[in-house]
RNA sequence: GUGGGUGUAGCUCAGCCUGGUUAGAGCGUCAGGUUGUGGCCCUGAAGGCCGGGGGUUCAAGUCCCCUCACUCACCCCA
């Protein structure tokens, strides 16, 4: 065992799969900056508070937070989410609305680590500051949807809800602790811990022992006010429109405590288990002025890379590109004439690699042929010693000898400009 | 925070139940077969504090205890 090694939850992520990673990210931005959004990095910690108004009640704040206190005293936070960052952002600067941004990078929670879940994960996301409009809402919902089908992802489905206007929810939640309350009896012990701490949260239980009694629930539909249920079905219409397909599912509750109208959620059905959320978002009206900003509506959703990255694997879609080179160098005359040979081909927009350490031709073959190189150039002491190099397809093994002058000449002439080389 | 499973070569894993000389395989790596040529094949080599500590025993990879790590589930959430 080596002395030291990733802490839990987190993990390196080694060629070629952090390619992957980047394709990942660059597929994302290509959906998202079409749309109007701007790349946009928050700092990776803040000052505590930021992140606190996410809610009091959620497990994401109170006990999952990488806080501490700094050499200044100042009591600061990894962040657990970025959308808190960007209100703050958005109270901080004030630009002008609707403020339309993209992001991607790491979170950190106190987690015990599974599958699917880390304590450094990954998220890409959007929000938008500064708009009321339901059709935004939809906009934005089906970008994310978009984004998962350009993956190649099949099975992802799309869950929506509405939590109405902050009294909406806030009414509703006291019915609930009443109605759960009465039934506290059906209900299972850890269940009924989580009914002191946040009655919504409850609908999204999955024990058995809690069925009947979320069963016979009051349903937030009652609740909605009138502009909140207008809202909702501007969403839907929205969403009708651009042909994104959903259902209503009235359980839906999120995690965070700042939604407010609009939820979605992703689920992967082909990863089974608990972590198979691989998105999800919302409106979260008031989060802005809660952090000394101006009132401003907001909504945006985030993807979980890790987990949408695992359904891409269960799926067997979105594979890590591979990476090759155009040319290989092989040198059995010390490396001297590789190492020139090696400049010159990169100087003309070639990409090419070589072996090092003086291994065997075999060897260095080897490494040609595992390089993914179209061709070899070899140069061993004949070659040396008249001023050429050989040029070897790697595909037919048709070999061919070329003076030292020519060989990038020749080598266009077999592979065509790198231009054309991108294009086809 | 609570519970289950697993830690043996770079990787995937046998061996542990039923303790007994120098701990194995496949893949990978390196070298050779082919004194200048990759893939397929053959041969050989390198590579192990058997996660760590303690205990039982004449003897521990194997049995017991502790600990650490990984992993799965609960919880929470993306």
């Amino acid at each position: 065992m080596p002395s030291f090694q990733t802490s839990p939850g987190t993990r390196d992520i080694m060629p070629p799969e952090a390619a992957r990673w980047r394709a990942f990210t660059d597929l994302f931005a290509s959906v998202v900056e079409p749309a109007g959004f701007g790349f946009f990095i928050p700092p990776m910690f803040e000052d505590v508070g930021v992140f606190s108004r996410l809610g009091a009640a959620t497990d994401v704040v109170t006990k999952e937070m990488y806080d501490f206190v700094d050499k200044g005293d100042r009591h600061v936070a990894l962040r657990p989410e970025q959308t808190a960052s960007i209100c703050r952002a958005f109270a901080q600067h004030r630009p002008l609305a609707p403020w339309k941004v993209w992001y991607s990078g790491p979170n950190f929670r106190y987690e015990k680590p599974q599958a699917g879940r880390y304590r450094q994960f990954d998220q890409v996301g959007v929000e938008v500051l500064g708009s009321d409009d339901a059709l935004l809402d939809a906009e934005v919902a089906a970008l994310a949807w978009n984004f998962f089908a350009l993956l190649g992802l099949r099975g992802v489905t799309l869950r929506v809800n509405s939590l109405g206007d902050a009294p909406d929810r806030a009414a509703y939640t006291e019915a609930l602790r009443g109605h759960f309350a009465s039934h506290s009896s059906g209900l299972a012990p850890e269940t009924r811990e989580t009914l002191e701490r946040n009655p919504l949260r409850v609908l999204d239980s999955k024990r058995p022992a809690d069925a009947a009694a979320i069963a016979s629930a009051p349903r937030i539909g009652e609740f909605l006010c009138g502009d909140a249920r207008e809202h909702f079905g501007r969403f839907l219409s929205g969403l009708d429109m651009l042909g994104v397909p959903y259902t209503v599912d009235d359980l839906l509750v999120r995690g965070l405590d700042y939604y407010r109208r609009s939820t979605f959620e992703f689920v992967a059905t082909s990863l089974d288990g608990a972590q198979n959320a691989v998105g999800g978002g919302g409106r979260y009206d008031g989060l802005v002025e809660e952090l000394g900003g101006p009132a401003a509506g907001g909504v945006g959703f985030a993807i979980g890379v890790d987990r949408t990255i695992l359904a891409c694997d269960a799926e067997q879609v979105f594979a890590a590109p591979a990476q090759v080179v155009d040319i290989f160098v092989v040198d059995t005359t010390g490396g001297e004439a590789a190492h020139a040979v090696v400049a010159e081909l990169r100087a003309a927009g070639l990409s090419a690699d070589r072996a090092f350490d003086g291994r065997s031709m075999k060897s260095q073959m080897k490494s040609a042929d595992r390089s993914g190189a179209r061709l070899a150039v070899i140069i061993g002491p004949d070659e040396a010693a008249a001023g050429t190099c050989t040029v070897r397809n790697l595909s037919d093994s048709e070999q061919t000898v070329v003076a030292r002058s020519g060989l990038i000449a020749r080598i266009g002439a077999i592979l065509g400009s790198p231009d054309q080389r991108k294009t086809s």
